[in-house]
RNA sequence: GGGCUCUUAGCUCAGUUGGUUAGAGCGUCUGCUUGACGUGCAGAAGGUCAUAGGUUCGAAUCCUAUAGAGCCCA
């Protein structure tokens, strides 16, 4: 029976032992599996679909964390948890990474066809459009991986084409010739939201375009010289007294050899640059509403990829744009046209995805009118049906729904919902539907593909399949996502949900932080500061990570991350793993028995559990308002502070004693409380916690903590005087350990201490004694003070630690004086509070009497030590 | 230009509706082979709560202005 169990218990956790094995009996014994349950409540999670191009980031993690924990709590909890995972199509991101892959291998995406194309693109996608969800499956997450979607699985397909029909026919969406922001590395237009604005150090050209019918010039300035291949008109303020004689004039614009008017129009600023605007009612959103009130031509100078088409001059035909500039600039330069050039910040359009400027375009396009959708959408986040967390987003919601403007729904790409719309081939006619016309071959489909956002909006009802699921799932319950995305897919989710559902998507939507350098950079692939996740699983553990994450992330505020930060995880982890091996190492030698679980307590017991219930209240409050960081706190403190350094060492008198009953009911008891406390870990720290809960007791086949009942707060249990008792016995134990400390008295030598008080009880000497080690320790009311000691004054009771040799008087002294100084300072503050009549007046009086409390135990504090000070000696 | 957020210990952050001596983690210093854990234990040092006004008996907390940092929109 000497078997010593710390051999099959290691020191130090390992989760490279643990993590996979329990991630597969959980999907083995179908853990996270959901079906309709009418006797149960649902709580529903959709995923924010990852893009099937994407890898992996700290964002993720967070993101991913930050649900698992709700589902995982709600799960426990009793509510038919449904976390429906996924991924996105993501149109351009994926198209531009095929047509690349093609490349390398020669193919090029336009010989080889639409269809083929396709084919590669749903190649590609079965290689590596996986990857992001077998990496997320290394952090835990408890997805219900049976009801994976993707939004070009067929049904979500259909789901996306019948609901442009639906608006088609309901008027909401229509095809014009609009002025659209254009990418030319993808070569099809993007949204407005699509549009990153960057501050560029560019240049400000000054041109001269000779007026005709006279010898003078009119300067236009421009940061885009090469656009004035495509002038119509030159603009000036009407009020301009500089230029009010050429106006109605014309002028002979360079190069191109053209005449083109001068007008007059108010949106010009005449502090801008010379005054004199040249206007490219092709190229740039004001001037084609300038060119629009003065009817102006429309010339478009560039094809699709931003080169140069046949409008301009032979000469600088089929060139890129920024080429074209510089020959342009060039030859102006040779015709003495260029006044001068000057340096200038100004801020560019850059598409989010090609990463190339964008080009303001004009061409056909699909747009989606949104101030009728957006009303209902605004109505509920008002009224509060939805809720946001951190709320300040609604202010940012509120704003962008008021101001809406139409979303242009549709691009030049193949990869993506292909518009249901066809064109008959000899009439014109349109024609929209699910179904394509029954005599196709009259007819020819649009080329355009929806903008992916226009299917993921759909997400949070078209992940579930059948009415029935729909009716039972949805609403779903919280959306987890990032800020950045609150137009492109949460208002627009809500605008979906409330006109094909006339219901709200979701109900609560958690805003997280977003990850940042421990220098606060925001992590990209060019910096190199941003850790791949799966090194650092491998490093620390994912539950490490998990912990360590959440610690460092409030709610609405970016988190500074480092991958030293996961010691803080890994530590966490490593402590709760040494308590499990203390009780598990002891219940080797003591036989367990559940029917003594509420026998032989004290009020260490009656703290811890009192402490336990307190937690978990606090932790139900932060997790019911989102606090989920606070929650990390919470339960850190409890785990660490309460049960680790106070509780385990209270426990171990008795655990050592003679007495079996004893024993067994204090280990018993201990390793209850320990589960609990598991259970609340769980969600935040998954595998680890399984671990310690199959190895306190054998569990039957596919049980599991993710399954087991969380635990509920019994208010009865809160047990206030065992916290003040704990609190007091704590007190004395540190200020015994503080004179050990400051005065040098190494734990190896003994010492005994000395008690002046009536509220010290016998039962508490034993826990003094072994916490604070010392020897003895004797308590008596009217104690005198023994020679040569160290003491301690705190409220009810006066502690001695007799130090015959080994007291430094000069060093006691020292601690005594700071002490007094300490609460002289504070009484002065306290002091002047109580003698101002107007605060005894208005304050309320239990703060009055709190203030009167305190200024007594001060002042007698105070007056004990001054007597300590003035017998030092004796 | 409009809007939002932030400024508290060396660092990263808590601090509920104003009311104990403003807290935690990391880092720092001191001591420790304490029958779970050195990924640990014990103790300590460290803050004019950005600045200036105001409201109040009382302000880190509420109001105004200023300075600085960041984000979003135009």
């Amino acid at each position: 029976m000497t078997e010593n169990k710390t051999t099959d218990i290691p020191k130090a956790y390992d989760p490279s032992s643990v993590e996979d094995k329990w991630y597969k009996y959980w999907l083995d014994n179908k853990i996270f599996h959901s079906e309709i349950d009418e006797t149960k409540e649902p709580y529903v999670i959709p995923i924010p679909p990852p893009n099937i191009t994407g890898m992996l980031t700290m964002g993720h993690i967070l993101n991913n964390t930050i649900q698992d924990i709700l589902i995982r709590t709600k799960r426990m909890q009793g509510y038919n948890a449904c976390w429906v995972p996924g991924t996105d199509h993501a149109s351009i991101a994926t198209e531009t990474k095929v047509t690349k892959f093609l490349e390398e291998q020669g193919i090029s995406k336009y010989e080889i066809g639409r269809d083929e194309f396709l084919k590669h693109c749903w190649k590609w996608k079965e290689q590596y459009g996986g990857i992001i969800i077998q990496q997320l499956k290394k952090l835990g997450v408890s997805c219900d991986w049976e009801r994976e979607r993707f939004t070009m699985d067929d049904d979500y397909y259909r789901e996306v084409i019948k609901a442009f029909v639906q608006l088609y026919k309901d008027g909401k969406i229509y095809r014009g010739y609009r002025m659209v922001n254009w990418d030319p590395a993808s070569r099809s237009a993007i949204s407005d939201e699509e549009v990153l604005y960057r501050e560029v150090n560019g240049k400000l050209w000054y041109l001269r375009y000779p007026v005709i019918g006279t010898d003078r010039h009119l300067v236009v300035a421009t940061t885009r010289p090469e656009t004035m291949l495509g002038d119509t008109g030159v603009a000036v303020n009407p009020d301009d007294e500089r230029y009010k004689d050429v106006i109605g004039k014309k002028v002979l614009l360079p190069l191109a050899e053209r005449e083109i008017p001068v007008f007059a129009d108010d949106y010009v600023d005449m502090e801008f640059g010379t005054g004199a605007v040249k206007v490219t009612p092709a190229h740039d959103v004001n001037d084609y509403e300038m060119g629009q009130r003065h009817n102006l031509k429309v010339i478009n100078i560039f094809n699709d990829d931003a080169s140069t088409n046949e409008n301009v001059p032979e000469e600088f035909q089929g060139m890129d744009r920024f080429e074209v500039r510089k020959k342009v600039v060039q030859k102006l330069e040779e015709l003495g046209l260029i006044e001068k050039i000057e340096d200038y910040t100004h801020k560019v359009g850059y598409s989010e995805r090609g990463g190339v400027p964008i080009e303001p375009y004009l061409s056909e396009q699909w747009f989606m009118k949104m101030d009728e959708l957006a009303k209902p959408a605004l109505e509920v986040v008002k009224e509060g049906k939805i809720n946001f967390y951190p709320e300040h987003w609604k202010k940012t919601y509120f704003h962008w729904m008021e101001n809406i403007k139409d979303w242009c729904i549709s691009r030049q790409l193949w990869w993506g919902h292909r518009i249901p719309v066809w064109y008959h081939k000899e009439t014109g006619e349109v024609y929209c539907d699910v179904e394509p016309p029954k005599d196709i071959e009259n007819w020819q489909q649009d080329e355009d593909v929806l903008d992916t956002w226009a299917s993921s909006w759909l997400w949070a009802h078209a992940i579930f399949r059948t009415k029935e699921e729909q009716d039972y799932y949805y609403p779903t319950s919280t959306l987890v996502t990032g800020p950045d995305i609150i137009f492109f897919w949460v208002a627009r989710m809500i605008m979906a949900g409330m006109y094909f559902k006339k219901d709200i998507p979701f109900h609560d939507v958690y805003f997280t932080s977003i990850i940042r350098d421990v220098k606060g950079r925001k992590m990209s692939k060019s910096l190199g500061n941003s850790p791949d996740p799966l090194e650092v699983i491998k490093d620390y553990g994912a539950d490490a990570l998990r912990f360590t994450i959440i610690y460092l992330a409030p709610l609405g505020q970016d988190v500074l991350f480092s991958v030293d930060k996961c010691e803080i995880g890994r530590n966490f982890a490593n402590k709760i793993w040494n308590a499990g091996r203390f009780l598990l190492m002891n219940s080797k030698e003591i036989s367990l028995n559940k029917s003594l679980t509420n026998k032989h307590i004290d009020f260490a017991d009656e703290w811890i559990i009192s402490r336990f219930n307190r937690t978990l209240k606090q932790l139900n409050e932060a997790m019911d308002n989102f606090e989920i960081n606070n929650a990390t706190k919470i339960i850190y403190s409890f785990v660490w502070n309460d049960f680790c350094d106070w509780y385990v060492e209270l426990i171990k008198n008795r655990l050592y004693g003679d007495d079996e009953e004893v024993k067994a009911a204090v280990l018993t008891r201990a390793i209850s409380i320990f589960e609990n406390m598991l259970k609340i870990v769980h969600p935040f720290m998954p595998f680890i916690t399984e671990e310690l809960y199959q190895l306190i007791e054998e569990r039957k086949p596919g049980e599991s903590i993710s399954t087991a009942s969380y635990p509920e707060v019994d208010e009865s249990l809160i047990n206030t005087s065992a916290e003040d008792e704990m609190q007091f016995v704590q007190e004395i134990i540190t200020a015994i350990r503080n004179i050990r400390g400051e005065m040098n008295i190494p734990p190896s030598k003994p010492v005994n201490a000395f008690i002046k008080s009536s509220e010290v009880k016998q039962h508490q000497i034993e826990y003094i004694k072994k916490l604070a080690r010392v020897e003895s320790v004797t308590v008596d009311a009217n104690l005198q003070k023994p020679k040569a000691s160290a003491s301690a004054v705190m409220k009810e009771c006066e502690i001695y630690i007799p130090l015959e040799g080994l007291i430094d008087l000069d060093l006691e002294r020292q601690r005594i004086e700071k002490e007094i100084k300490r609460l002289e300072g504070s009484l002065a503050g306290i002091e002047k509070k109580l003698s101002n009549e107007k605060f005894i007046n208005n304050a309320p009086p239990e703060v009055v009497e709190r203030e009167k409390a305190k200024q007594k135990d001060w002042k007698e504090n105070i007056i004990k030590l001054k007597e300590i000070l003035i017998n030092l000696n004796q």
